[in-house]
DNA sequence: TTTATTGCTATAAAAATTATAGTAGCAAAA
DNA sequence: TTTTGCTACTATAATTTTTATAGCAATAAA
């Protein structure tokens, strides 16, 4: 089999070479699982995200919901049309699938502190 | 607390904001998972893997492979000093701490595509 | 009147990823 | 015997992603 025959998994318009590739296109960038892991508890202001998040910058914070909005992951609800705006983050249900991979994802955190720090 | 105040949680010389953070700084290169979920089943050598993953540039499958050596998740065997080189490339038993997260995320990528395509 | 808050966007620089081509020593095909 | 391919990469440059810094408009508090 050529290369150019390899089997593509396509999703949402976009194509990936396998599984576990689909999986991280939507979740892989640098910040996405750590906005899904506070979204988890509870919804969130954009503000109170960045309190939350305050190494990211602005620019990627708001480039980074916007693609998880487009993946369907969470949900964009502005209360005021007029400032002060108010802007909440939500997880969708399809969203909330990731539920399970996004708590490991934390405790393998957590793990590798308590067990493998220094 | 001030923004400069936030809570840094340090592993191998780096700063992360959040134990997400940590691990997705490991993992969470575009390609790193897609290494690791090859590598779960065996030990691959380099050619192997790049059959495996036909649309990552070589330059790219070389650094991410060098980032997870050094954050310590794979293990790298040199067999022939002199060509034909034989490469081979296996977890470690840190890395393989990792394998419920690596399926999970692979899993969800099936879950995907059978429950929510198109 | 100055300062702060809201949820962002504009511009430019730095970092990560991709595209393309090339290396050396050996083996098989033409 | 010349061409082609295999091994595990590296070099250079272009593109994409992320970061850094500053700024917006409306409102409210100091």
């Amino acid at each position: 089999m050529k290369e150019s025959e390899h089997k593509m998994l396509k999703f949402n318009g976009k194509e990936y070479p396998c599984c576990a590739s689909l999986t991280m296109g939507m979740i892989g960038g640098k910040w996405k699982t750590v906005i899904l892991f506070h979204l988890l508890k509870k919804t969130l202001r954009y503000s109170e995200l960045r309190k939350e998040m305050p190494t990211v910058t602005e620019r990627t914070l708001s480039l980074q919901l916007k693609a998880l909005e487009e993946d369907g992951l969470i949900n964009r609800k502005v209360y005021t049309s007029k400032p002060p705006l108010k802007v909440e983050y939500s997880l969708t249900d399809f969203g909330k699938t990731l539920t399970p991979i996004i708590e490991s994802i934390a405790n393998w955190g957590d793990f590798v502190l308590e067990n493998y720090s220094d």
